[in-house]
DNA sequence: CGAACTTGGATGACGTGTCAACTATTCCGT
DNA sequence: ACGGAATAGTTGACACGTCATCCAAGTTCG
């Protein structure tokens, strides 16, 4: 192995900034939708992909492939939901170790209600002072970090 | 207050790919780490601030300055490390109430053996699929989504 | 059919983050 | 000097993630 090739001041500039602006702006859109809407980021999505489809109602499975959330990290966040009224569990009578997940009455009002001040935060603290280039290099960047990385990293199927 | 304004297709597409790389990119780098090193890139940026200054000694107040963590989230994590003998607690005898965090020697092996390989994920995964101007513009935008969150939320001091 | 294997999902243990409350000092104004 | 405010740091409760494990229901194949 060789010598250790260290970040010049420029790419070390760049790669705190990066992950500097992740954690305030992922502090700052969680503290908003906490307070504002009494909902984790991660209940908001769940309750997003729940609403993407026509019934409202998924298999755990499924659902967890669309998140691509590990499905005991689902089980789990499920559970509290389900605990707080947002989401209800069903049986699955075609196949006895299934459930479905479905949106309970409370779990839309809830997401109705949060959805727009989220997209209003995120236009506020993002898109706002974004100029189109910028959206297109992100977008470019961001596209190229993932493949690179799941081409490195072993990832199930997909 | 008006209609909201939804993201369009092309926001859409630009926020999730935001989004996902953060979520692979610090999922890969963290799984590095922790695998190869059996450091968490907390444990990491802990030991990065300790070796940072001259004598690898530190009050709490100050290294949960330098890390923007709340001085709580500190607290927990530093009681973790020390209990795996990364850190270690003095008195401070100027001061009743403080403490000085100190690098154990199985802190300083810990971290020289972790940096080379994480810098090289860093570049795998990052820097080497960038070009200068990619560098450039996330470096500008980071900034720019910085203020712009630091302006709008409170933020203590600094 | 029945044993081995796979799959869907839940659970427990433990590391991590936040918030609120608490203790023990130190500081500060009168 | 003394009483209230500020400061340093810890703690406990709870939400969240990951890993390993477990169980029960399906699948495969002799």
């Amino acid at each position: 192995m060789a010598e250790t090739r260290w970040l010049d001041d420029h790419e070390q500039h760049a790669w705190r900034a990066y992950l500097r602006m992740n954690t305030v702006l992922g502090a700052a859109l969680s503290r908003q939708m906490q307070t504002e809407s009494m909902l984790s980021m991660q209940d908001f999505e769940v309750l997003v992909h729940l609403t993407d489809v026509d019934d409202a109602r998924l298999r755990v499975s499924e659902l967890a492939r669309a998140m691509r959330w590990e499905k005991s990290r689902l089980s789990h966040h499920l559970s509290r939901m389900e605990k707080r009224g947002l989401i209800g569990r069903e049986e699955c009578t075609s196949d006895g170790r299934g459930a479905f997940i479905v949106l309970t009455p409370e779990g839309r009002a809830a997401i109705e209600a949060a959805a727009p001040s989220h997209v209003d935060a995120v236009r506020r603290h993002f898109f706002d002072i974004l100029t189109d280039d910028d959206v297109d290099a992100l977008t470019s960047i961001a596209g190229r970090v993932i493949a690179r990385v799941e081409a490195t990293d072993v990832c199930p199927s997909e």
